[in-house]
DNA sequence: GTCTATACATAGATAGAC
DNA sequence: GTCTATCTATGTATAGAC
């Protein structure tokens, strides 16, 4: 199995490259025009929403508070973005983004089925790890969306639910696996990827590594999905 | 298995016994005396709390709006509560109260290890059901309690998953379960019962009953815990 | 017990100086 | 581009009439 720094090598994202996709996406609505002006501070204002926001919740993070945390004046801001709204929307649809992205180029490259599964589970843990601040966020602030962002969100969770979804019935045609409901299957394997961000106070406090817990994952789906063929995840 | 109808008659929890007992806790607290009048506008309280909060958040929800849900003027909540966040923690406590004592009775009163951990797993998700809102709403708010609160939920959390632990290890020196790592076993468990609640939006609209999924639940449980030993789930 | 009226703090947002 | 100062709306909480 792929460890966690080869992971982070092969997808190289950084925070700098997130940040200028972004800019890029709202450069119309960002007043500031200078790219790596605007980069560097996007990437202050994230992590400190992020900082915040987890914290506490984003309702309860004031400008004021963003604007201590980020180092920059609330006038300022506002050269960013035009208004909280917007800024949650921003960091809401860039995660999806990358976790659709990345989940699907990785599943892609894996060659057959049993290993796709395991590519698809052990990508989504990895990047959860590596930009948990990013996927807790999207997780407890969805509801604070508004309608058609809260659509955005529901169709990107049912899909990578179906990059899962289809990974099984494809495997159940040709004798790998044994499912007999794909759908709800793959509904709970993604809560059981969910929990490692979800929860990551609790693993941490218990000295569960990353690895460690993609493994037992994958055990435990493929103990569903493959009953009686244990396959050693190296 | 127990059917939902059946598990209600069984605990009978009605919201009135609930909120009286809540009121027994709090006595000193509320400054209305006459316990029928309080129990019927705690229940109020409590129906339009929830209603809003599961919405847009707690923090989000003004007492304006909750005077209005209520029907209660703002003076007269604060007879109820002396603030928001006393609020917030008669609700967190009780419902964690009431989880820990329904689940340990229905694991107490199953006959064998597997029925225990079956009783345990279908009790969980009945609870959750029979009081979605408020098992949401712990979730979502818990990161809005106070230092000591935030204490007790924690505590709560690891507590529920160290009755199926328990079962795991028990069950494993009995021979009746395969299973390496009970701590990690029961977190997957406890991720999946949450799944639940925490997405009820996605079982409902795919018709899911909770009755299917409690089933699904632990098919994939024991084939992970009694690998080659499937028994049917009446 | 419950209401209305109100005090006082803090929120998001913007104008205009630099 | 960024800052300070300030507007207006909304928040929690309470006092005192009924």
């Amino acid at each position: 199995m792929i460890t966690l720094s080869e992971f982070k090598n092969l997808v190289s994202l950084s925070k700098r490259d997130i940040c200028r996709e972004i800019y890029v996406e709202n450069a119309e609505k960002i007043k500031v025009k200078k790219e790596d002006r605007v980069v560097k501070n996007l990437a202050k204002i994230f992590d400190a929403t992020l900082a915040i926001s987890n914290k506490k919740g984003f309702h309860a993070m004031s400008l004021r508070n963003l604007s201590e945390g980020a180092g920059l004046s609330m006038g300022a801001l506002y050269s960013y973005f035009t208004g909280k709204d917007e800024l949650l929307a921003m960091i809401q649809e860039q995660g999806r983004r990358l976790t659709t992205r990345i989940l699907v180029e990785q599943v892609e490259a894996a060659p057959g089925l049993r290993e796709k599964l395991r590519a698809g589970i052990v990508a989504h843990i990895y990047l959860s790890e590596v930009m948990q601040p990013w996927f807790y966020f999207s997780f407890m602030e969805a509801r604070n969306l508004d309608k058609k962002q809260m659509k955005a969100a529901i169709e990107s969770e049912i899909l990578t639910e179906q990059v899962f979804a289809d990974i099984l019935r494809s495997g159940r045609e040709e004798g790998i696996f044994e499912v007999a409901d794909p759908d709800m299957t793959a509904a709970l394997i993604k809560a059981n990827l969910q929990e490692w961000y979800v929860k990551r106070w609790k693993y941490r406090s218990r000295g569960v590594a990353v690895e460690d817990y993609a493994r037992f994952v994958i055990g435990w789906v493929e103990a569903f999905v493959c009953p009686g063929r244990p396959l050693a995840i190296e």
